[in-house]
DNA sequence: AGCAATAAGATTGCTTCCAATTTTTAAGCA
DNA sequence: TGCTTAAAAATTGGAAGCAATCTTATTGCT
């Protein structure tokens, strides 16, 4: 007797599907990982069939995982919009980084294969080789290196959370950066690297947490919480402070 | 110059909706996490729509939720099923509980006020006071201790990937499980408890580290992929041996 | 008896259509 | 000029129906 099909999954034949490798979901997670979609800008159906050519079914497909993935908020009858984190949140966020990637910078200190030697230096040299000024492949390549360490920890689990976190880490430096500061200070990778490397735990732990920190401590996540969209604080940022018309 | 509304979110109004409050969503998650539905079983979206008393497109947006979830599996034109973990990704969902819960744990003892006494007290003399032989109440208790660690810890993100955590874990007992062993030695979290409220950080993260032990080692995750429907290896488990019949 | 091919039944996936709500535009009034 | 009210346009939400695929049962053959 063997094993039913009614009430039991399939053991071969076509594969399951997930909407993570879909094009318009990488599309979608590409372009907030650039910064071209900011948190709060509205995410239309009939525009992004349109511009990703398939039909609106399916966009609602990927708009409902997005909506599960923490990316986009839904608002019924108003439609889908890039999610913007609280304060709270992104707090929240690098709270989360800095615990999960100790853990995954512990776990790769304790298997330093050769393997993982061999990838930890192709991808510093990427770094530093390619062109400073092209601003979309800097940001492409410093999170890359976050993703590269979870992937060398070797647990799929862990790597679905980092992932996760990067993106909502994108989510919350677009909210409550100061502008002009720069994303991610590229000099502190191959530091964590090296002491990756040289299998000193505590000291890539700490320079890992400084890292963590130095982005964080860019942001405003003052405990003022103030409208993104605050023309006075957007001015203030650039130093335009306002005039006093009418006060006594 | 007000915000405008046609590209900028809702700052009032109608709130946000998530599916993860969803009485399907709810209850499909409470039945995985009580062993009623187990990895494999078909979730036939005629007769989910039945159950509930609600439509196929609801349902359908439900299964699409559970799988970007990674609680249900979605095959192409066959429909969608509980999802059966690999070997490889029950080691890895433990490997990741050991090193997110040692963080909540130790941001549990970091942060020890009057409530967070209390509620722990509270639970542990639940947990204390429930009857024993009523196995659905141990299974719905057992899990709520380590998610409320994960609410003490006072972070949004790191409940969310406790609570997706200790789902995917009732799903991997489910699928390894060896018969007649118990869940969650349940006396080990009084003792957990008890370093907490001590403030005995190195012993509750040692606690905590061997009560997880404890329960991944009852599992059958001795790299011998098997077939979970496999009815010899089932009888071999409660320690009946096939026949040689027809050997030479 | 056992296995392969075929036809019937059931389930999923998609397209099309219409109702409900919201956003925008326009008009009216203080 | 500025604000309130009302109508129009656009967008989202959901329902019914049909096509495509898979599962099951039946028939026929070795």
């Amino acid at each position: 007797m063997k094993p039913n099909r009614k009430d039991r999954e399939a053991d071969i034949g076509s594969e399951p599907r997930t909407l993570d490798d879909d094009p318009v979901v990488q599309g979608i997670l590409k372009a907030i990982s650039h910064k071209r979609l900011k948190p709060g800008t509205k995410l239309g159906e009939d525009a992004l069939a349109k511009v990703f050519a398939t039909t609106r079914i399916h966009i609602r497909q990927v708009l409902a995982h997005l909506v599960s993935r923490h990316i986009v908020t839904h608002f019924p009858n108003r439609g889908a919009f890039i999610y913007r984190p609280t304060i709270r949140e992104a707090r929240d966020i690098f709270s989360a980084r800095r615990m999960l990637e100790a853990a995954t910078v512990s776990a790769v200190v304790d298997n330093l294969t050769d393997d993982v030697r061999h990838l930890l230096k192709m991808h510093i040299a990427r770094e530093s080789g390619h062109d400073r000024n092209d601003r979309w492949a800097s940001l492409a390549l410093t999170a890359d290196f976050h993703i590269l360490i979870a992937e060398l920890a070797n647990n799929t689990v862990l790597l679905d959370f980092a992932k996760e976190l990067m993106l909502r880490t994108s989510l919350a430096i677009a909210t409550f950066e100061v502008p002009g500061s720069p994303d991610c200070s590229p000099d502190a990778h191959p530091g964590i690297a090296d002491m990756i490397l040289a299998g000193d735990k505590a000291g890539a732990l700490a320079a890992m947490h400084k890292h963590l920190d130095e982005i964080e401590q860019r942001l405003n996540l003052d405990g003022a919480a103030r409208d993104p969209d605050d023309i006075v604080a957007i001015f203030q940022d650039i130093g335009i402070a306002p005039l006093n018309r009418g006060a006594a």
